[in-house]
RNA sequence: GUAGUCAUAGCUCAGUUGGUUAGAGCAUCGGUUUGUGGUACCGAGGGUCGUGGGUUCGAGCCCCAUUGAUUACCCCA
């Protein structure tokens, strides 16, 4: 007899770890309404021609695939047929995995019906074949919200709003918002010569935080790149506080080409949009991110006390609809890592104590009698918002009592002979465990009061 | 794909240089108490020591293989 488990990466969330993952996300969900954000769900899988080329080929790598239903293998013959060549004609299908790839299939699929600017969010698993470690899941959660149809800055400053509202909301105020711009990137790489390694080496710069200069110059020369253009990079990789003077400083170290005079000009004007306003804002040379879509601004936040990688990313991205041949439609979007930010939430016990009760009050019925009394009155208790439940069975007190302790259970109203003949129940507060009788119509008036 | 660590009760883990019948806490169930819990005391059930092979008089412990978990690299939320 084996035990049950499930696939690695993935995991159980008990009824505890879904409250918490709960209040997160309605937390997140509030704060994109707010900025006017309407819901979408996309299916679980989507048609591999879609997925495939959207993430690199690392990401193809990651994508789980799905095998074709009924006798898919009756018409192949395995002679014909590598490991490769084969997957194409038995799989059509494959999970999710990302949220944004779905959203551009859909705006494109349905752009005669939704109106332009489109706001929406979206929060759903997504599925990546990866190695999983701390903090990487082969199913978690992305809570994504994008705006398409413009090109805006205002979306830019309304997400770095949106993350510290979120964030503030969550109690959780040791984090950076790091911001870049793909093209800035673009520009140094020009400036050094290199373009060609140009992916490659936004790859390495991106690992800054944890190689540091050093490494990252180690790596740039194992590249082939020489002295004068690795220093070059690296004079680009430091972090500094987002404002005029310092942006001022990175137009005089740039070239003079298309790509950073459109940088420049991005930032500064979301440096205006923010009105000054820059707190737990960053400007980071070294932020880069690995999907290929991005075109514009990169956003990315990361928790500044716990050793966690990023909780939540985004960018602009010019073109993600034109693959699926719709031109034209610029789009932004970010994206929340919530089981990130639930485990560093866990670690610096930033979850509210209260409302962890799913019932308030429990009816425990101590003969079979008791329970035509007891459900109309919980019933009422019910139709006052008050979650109430009837122990299902007239077992011993103690085993009754021991229920309600179990699940945090405030309230137990005690229900017997010597109750229903007088209408006096036996109310008892679980925390003091002071207990009075109550009058039967004053059951629900008592809890309502609270 | 590469490398390290680990695998003993439902859970968290002890288990001495290899030595008799593998232990504890928590959880579960029963009792002290037939209607009063969360604190106390008593008791019970629960194990092919991940799996397969080897060394040995003897293996939870040593060796090999295998599976799984976990951490780091690559990449990413």
């Amino acid at each position: 007899m084996s035990k049950p488990s499930i696939p690695r990466g993935t995991r159980d969330f008990g009824p505890k770890i879904m409250a918490k993952r709960k209040y997160i996300l309605n937390t997140i969900e509030k704060v994109y309404q707010s900025f006017g954000f309407m819901p979408l769900e996309t299916p679980s899988m989507e048609n591999l021609s879609t997925l495939t080329g959207k993430y690199g080929a690392e990401g193809d790598q990651l994508l789980f695939k799905i095998l074709n239903s009924g006798d898919y293998l009756k018409d192949i013959n395995s002679d014909k047929f590598d490991s490769k060549s084969l997957t194409p004609l038995i799989s059509e299908k494959g999970l999710r995995y990302d949220l944004t790839v779905p959203l551009a299939r859909y705006v494109v699929m349905n752009q005669n019906e939704v109106t332009f600017p489109f706001k929406r969010y979206q929060m759903q698993p997504v599925w990546r074949a990866d190695r999983p470690q701390k903090g990487r899941y082969r199913e978690f959660w992305q809570c994504d919200a994008d705006v398409l149809g413009t090109n805006s800055l205002l979306c830019e400053a309304d997400f770095i709003k949106i993350y510290r509202q979120v964030f503030s909301k969550l109690g959780l105020n040791d984090f950076e918002i790091r911001i870049n711009h793909r093209k800035l990137l673009e520009a140094v790489v020009e400036k050094a010569d290199v373009s060609v390694h140009f992916k490659t080496i936004t790859i390495i710069i991106d690992k800054a935080d944890k190689i540091g200069m050093d490494g990252v110059k180690n790596e740039l020369i194992a590249l082939g790149l020489n002295d004068v253009q690795s220093t070059i990079i690296l004079s680009l990789l430091n972090k500094q506080a987002f404002n005029a003077a310092n942006l001022e400083a990175i137009q005089h170290a740039l070239p003079d080409t298309e790509n950073a005079k459109k940088a420049m000009s991005d930032l500064n004007q979301l440096l205006n949009l923010l009105d000054q306003k820059t707190d737990f804002v960053y400007l980071d040379g070294s932020l880069a991110r690995g999907l290929d879509y991005y075109t514009g601004c990169i956003l990315e936040v990361v928790p500044t006390s716990v050793q966690m990688g990023s909780i939540s990313g985004g960018g602009r991205y010019d073109d993600l609809t034109g693959i699926f041949g719709l031109k034209g439609i610029s789009g932004i979007g970010i994206s929340f890592g919530i089981d990130r930010i639930y485990d560093v939430m866990e670690e610096l016990n930033l979850f509210p104590t209260d409302g962890t009760n799913f019932t308030d009050v429990l009816f425990c019925c101590m003969d079979e009698s008791a329970f035509a009394y007891s459900l109309p009155l919980a019933d009422e208790l019910r139709l006052n918002g008050i979650k109430t439940e009837v122990y299902p069975d007239t077992s011993k007190l103690k085993k009754q009592l021991d229920y309600a302790n179990a699940k945090n259970i405030l309230w137990a109203v005690i229900v017997g002979e010597n109750e229903m003949k007088n209408n006096q129940l036996a109310l008892k507060n679980l925390l003091t465990g002071e207990q009075e009788l109550i009058d039967k119509m004053a059951l629900t008036v008592f809890f309502q009061k609270l």
